[in-house]
DNA sequence: CATTTAAAACGTAATATTTACGATTTACAA
DNA sequence: TTGTAAATCGTAAATATTACGTTTTAAATG
């Protein structure tokens, strides 16, 4: 997914292209890495101060639906980031301080052979976490 | 884990041994599935009517800390279990409408072929979400 | 360009989950 | 039995998310 690319779905699923919300890919495509609700916020209010929740947990939902953003959730939050790695099946290894993932490319579910009996699978979550080499800095610095 | 190994737990650790505790335990011994911190109060308030969230969410974070309840967290709640499968590492196919779960024991980590470079790893998580027979019985019968 | 209209955003409030705190009660050891 | 640290109560406060009526706006149409 590339930021044309994005803007294109928005377009192509009709819906309107307005400010914010170019600016709001803009914002997923800069930072690429998992944001919070409120980080997001705190982006778009750089260029629209006054910008309420509502208009962010609105688009986050619309981005999620037409495939913008990637979801996921950990220590209680729920995290968003522009869509990787295209169509491709993904999982992520994730510094969960600042959010900047790395791409896996195995799926554990290739190796759960055969579908389980009387179980109806919808979904399934694998995720890496840790501490990134520049939060790893961060964090000894702030212990100094 | 079983019922007296968690009473074990408890009073080796030096905590009180109260009756709230003790039926906490039994409620999650029993039910042996994914609970929300909303059901646990439920099921309590059936013995302790106006208990309250406070009491609930420190037992268990302190069932947590001590190893009787492991918890994940799926639909913006936490939830807790009964630890099963004593203290081996396990993962687990989970109905996400009743909690129940079924364990899995492979883990996908023994695939990842050596340690990532510039990433210290500070957990994983591999959870395959789904309906059970009966909960799909249910939604079934429910849609009729 | 003016008009129309469906969608988007605003402002604000409600809901749900989790955490916090001073006062009171209780388990347990001395 | 008594003292004390821990547990619980009652209540309130954060925190995250969702909802809704009103107003504004993008963009299609004539």
């Amino acid at each position: 997914m590339d930021l044309q690319g994005a803007l294109d779905l928005l377009k192509r699923n009709g819906y309107k292209y307005t400010g914010k919300r170019k600016r709001l890919v803009e914002v997923f495509y800069r930072e690429s890495r998992y944001l919070s609700a409120k980080e997001v916020l705190d982006y778009m209010q750089e260029d629209y101060p006054g910008l309420s929740f509502d208009t962010i947990y609105r688009n986050l939902a619309l981005f999620e639906d037409i495939g913008i953003v990637e979801t996921t959730e950990w220590q209680g939050e729920r995290r968003y980031r522009f869509c990787c790695g295209g169509d491709e099946h993904h999982h992520h290894l994730i510094c969960t301080f600042c959010g900047k993932t790395r791409t896996i490319h195995v799926c554990p579910m290739n190796a759960i052979l055969g579908k389980p009996e009387d179980f109806d699978i919808t979904g399934h979550k694998f995720e890496i976490y840790g501490t990134c080499s520049s939060c790893k800095t961060d964090v000894a610095v702030s212990e100094m």
